[in-house]
RNA sequence: UGGGGUGUGGUGAAGUGGUAUCACGGCAGAUUCUGGUUCUGCUUUCAGGGGUUCGAAUCCUCUCACCCCAGCCA
C-alpha cells in the first residue's frame, strides 16, 4: 500500500526564522508539531569518499547543515559511507573534509565512518538471519541475475532460501572468517522475489570481498551493502530525517523494511532532486571522464563544477552557499541556469573585491605633449561599492598601455570608446585625444599617439565638459606582466547529454601571457579588474610559471559585449 | 495493468478552494569617472480533456509527456 509521508496538507508555517519554505522544511515543522523524535532535529551529510565533492553535493551539504542550524539544538553528521573498499581512498576523505570546512559548514566532534560500525552491522545481520528475515546464498552473481527476473517478470525464489536457521548462522560466520571465495556467497534479505520493486526482491546485504580498507585495513572480507549499512548508520546515530537524492525513492521501502524489522530507532529518509546546471556536467561518471580523457587538467581544473575547481576559479563559499539557498528544494526534474551562479558570484564579488587596473590585450599610448620622464601618482578608489577599503596611488607616465579592443580606427555607429580624433577618460587620470595611428608592416595597429588635457587631471573637466568612455590603462614602466585566463563554459550547449564530450566548447580556456597590469595589483589574491571582471591569483600556476597567473572568476556584465553580439548575427 | 516519481513564464522556485508571487535571464529607460553597480518599467506561466464548485494551479476523473529502477556500486 502506498503511504504519503508528507501529507499534501494544511499551510504550514517555514522552519525557524529564515522564512525558508519548502516541501521537506513543512515536514520537519509538522513533525516538530507533535514532537516526534522528543522535537529533536538532526541531519547528516553521508558522503562516499571515491571522489571530489562538486556544487551538486554543496546542494545537499548546504540542505543538510542549514536544516540543522535553524533548528534548536539542530546538528548535522558528517558521515563518510565507506562500505566499499574497491572504490574508496583516504585521500577523498580529506579532500571532502576540506570542501565541506571550506563552505563553512561545522560538523564539531562528529566525524563518523560507516565502517565504524561493522562490528554493529554485523551484529544485525546475525539478528535478522535468527529472525529468519535473511539467508546465505550460494548464488553466482549471474544466477542471481537471471533468478532476480527482470522489470516486468517476477523473479524466481533462490534454492537457498529455505536454508535453517543454524546453517544461515553457521554459513555467514564461516564468510567472516574468510572460509569462502570472492563472490562464493552473499548474504541476502529475505523479502519478496515477485516484488514489482526489484529492490525488494531479496537484495544483498552482504558480499564476500577480499579488499584493503581505508580504516579497517584487512579486517574484515565481508563488507555490508549500501541499503543495509546506510538506514542503520542513520539510525545508530539517531537521525531524525536522512535526506537524499530522488535515484533513491525505490529504496525506501527497504530502508523502512531493515529498521522495521530490527525494532531500532527509524529515521525518515526524504528524497529530493538533484542539482543540474546548464552547460556542465554534475555526475561523478562524467566529470571523471572529462579528467581521465584530458579534457580539463584535473579535478579542481577551474572549469571544473567541483569545489576544487570552483574555489580555484575564485569563487567564494558565500556566493555558492546563496546559489544554493536561491535554487530551492523540490522533487522535481530541472537544470539550473548558470546565469544564476554567475548571479551569485558578481552579487558577492561586486561588494568584496578590490578593484584595479588590468590590460589584457596591451595597445601602447604615447601622450605626446606630457613630460617625458614625469611620473604622477593618481588616486584610486578601491572599492566604490565599500568607502571603508580605502584609496590607493596608481603611477601615471608619458607611456602607458590600454586595451585593445578599447580603440576602433573606423569605430560603429553604438562604439564610444577611443578612436582618431576622439577625446576619451583615463580612469582616475586625464582625458586624453587621439592624434595619430601607427602601424606596422602588415597593417595592425601597434601604437597610438594622444595628447592629454592638464586641467583634467583626475579625470574631470574644469569647463564640465563630458566624453563617452572611460578607459582603464596602465603606467608601460610601472606595470607588470601577467598570464591571464579566460574560462568560458565547458559546454556549448545547455544540456550536453549523453554525448556530452561532442559538446565540449574548444573555447572554454584563452590564455592570454602578456597582460600587463598596475603595481599594487600584486597584494591581491581576489580583485576585480575594472571594466572586464573577477579574478583570483592562482598561486601554483604562479610559482610554476614564475610570474602572476590571474584565473578570470566571472567576466562583468557587458552591455557592449551583447551589441557586438547581435551586430555579428 | 511491473514498480516508483514529476508536470506552474525562457530557467529555477512559491502557491495546498478566493486577484498566480519571487528570483535569474531577456528587452527598454534613468543614474554613473567601470558599457560595472544601483534604480524603474516591460516581457511570459498553471501539460491536455472532462467533472465538482458561486469560484479550481489547488478537489475528483481520464489522457499525455518526461524521469528513476533489473550492481555482490553508492
Amino acid at each position: 500500500m502506498k503511504e504519503k509521508k508528507w501529507k499534501k496538507g494544511e499551510r504550514l508555517e517555514s522552519t525557524a526564522s529564515t522564512g525558508r519554505s519548502d516541501f521537506i522544511r513543512d515536514i520537519i515543522s509538522e513533525d516538530l508539531k507533535i514532537n516526534k523524535n522528543d522535537g529533536r532535529v538532526h541531519t547528516r551529510f553521508p558522503p562516499e569518499p571515491n571522489g571530489y565533492l562538486h556544487i551538486g553535493h554543496a546542494k545537499s551539504i548546504c540542505l543538510n547543515f542549514e536544516i540543522a542550524n535553524e533548528n534548536k539544538e539542530g546538528l548535522c553528521n558528517l558521515r563518510f559511507d565507506d562500505t566499499n573498499p574497491i572504490k574508496e581512498e583516504a585521500e577523498y576523505v580529506d579532500s571532502i573534509k576540506e570542501d565541506v570546512y571550506w563552505l563553512g559548514f561545522d560538523w564539531g566532534e562528529r566525524e563518523y565512518y560507516a565502517s565504524d560500525y561493522f562490528e554493529t552491522l554485523y551484529k544485525y545481520a546475525v539478528q535478522l538471519i535468527k529472525n529468519t528475515k535473511a539467508y546465505v546464498c550460494d548464488l553466482s552473481a549471474d544466477e542471481m541475475r537471471e533468478y532476480r527476473g527482470t522489470l516486468t517478470e517476477p523473479g524466481k525464489d533462490s534454492p537457498y532460501r529455505a536454508r535453517s536457521i543454524e546453517e544461515n548462522l553457521d554459513l555467514f560466520e564461516r564468510m567472516r572468517a574468510g572460509e569462502f571465495k570472492d563472490g562464493s556467497r552473499t548474504l541476502r534479505a529475505k523479502i519478496d522475489m515477485s516484488s514489482g520493486n526489484i529492490n525488494m526482491r531479496d537484495p544483498v546485504i552482504y558480499r564476500i570481498q577480499r579488499a584493503v580498507h581505508h580504516r579497517t585495513g584487512d579486517k574484515w572480507c565481508i563488507y555490508p551493502m549500501y541499503d543495509f549499512a546506510h538506514c542503520v548508520s542513520d539510525s545508530i546515530e539517531g537521525i531524525t530525517h536522512s535526506l537524499c537524492t530522488l535515484e533513491f525513492e525505490d529504496h525506501r521501502p527497504l530502508y523502512d523494511w531493515f529498521l522495521d524489522e530490527l525494532a531500532i530507532h527509524h529515521p525518515q529518509q526524504i528524497e529530493f532532486a538533484r542539482l543540474n546546471i546548464t552547460h556542465t556536467v554534475l555526475s561523478k561518471r562524467k566529470l571523471n571522464t572529462l579528467v581521465n580523457q584530458g579534457h580539463v587538467t584535473g579535478w579542481d581544473d577551474p572549469r571544473m563544477p567541483t569545489l576544487s575547481g570552483l574555489r580555484r576559479r575564485g569563487y567564494t563559499p558565500e556566493a555558492i552557499k546563496n546559489f544554493c539557498d536561491r535554487i530551492g528544494v523540490a522533487r522535481r526534474n530541472s537544470a539550473v541556469d548558470m546565469a544564476l551562479l554567475e548571479h551569485c558570484v558578481r552579487e558577492d564579488l561586486n561588494k568584496r573585491a578590490p578593484r584595479y587596473m588590468a590590460v589584457l590585450n596591451p595597445l601602447k599610448v604615447i601622450i605626446d605633449n606630457y613630460p617625458e620622464g614625469q611620473v604622477e601618482e593618481m588616486d584610486a578608489v578601491n572599492n566604490p561599492e565599500d568607502e571603508s577599503m580605502g584609496k590607493r596611488k596608481v603611477p601615471f607616465s608619458r607611456e602607458l598601455y590600454i586595451e585593445l579592443h578599447d580603440f576602433m580606427e573606423d569605430p560603429p555607429k553604438k562604439f564610444f570608446r577611443l578612436a582618431p580624433g576622439r577625446e576619451v577618460r583615463l580612469r582616475y587620470a586625464y582625458f586624453i585625444t587621439c592624434k595619430d595611428v601607427v602601424k606596422n608592416e602588415k597593417g595592425d595597429i601597434i601604437e597610438l599617439h594622444c595628447t592629454y588635457d592638464p586641467q583634467t587631471k583626475g579625470g574631470d573637466a574644469p569647463d564640465k565638459r563630458k566624453v563617452k568612455a572611460t578607459l582603464h590603462w596602465v603606467s608601460a614602466a610601472h606595470s607588470r606582466e601577467a598570464e591571464v585566463r579566460l574560462y568560458d563554459h565547458l559546454f556549448s550547449v545547455p544540456e550536453p547529454g549523453k554525448d556530452f564530450i561532442d559538446h565540449l566548447n574548444p573555447d572554454s580556456l584563452r590564455v592570454l601571457t602578456s597582460c600587463r597590469i598596475e603595481p599594487a595589483l600584486l597584494e591581491a589574491d581576489m580583485c576585480q579588474f575594472e571594466r572586464l571582471g573577477y579574478f583570483c591569483l592562482d598561486p601554483q600556476e604562479t610559482f610554476v610559471k614564475r610570474k602572476p597567473v590571474f584565473n578570470r572568476t566571472v567576466s562583468l556584465r557587458d552591455k557592449w559585449g551583447k551589441i557586438q553580439k547581435k551586430a555579428g548575427r
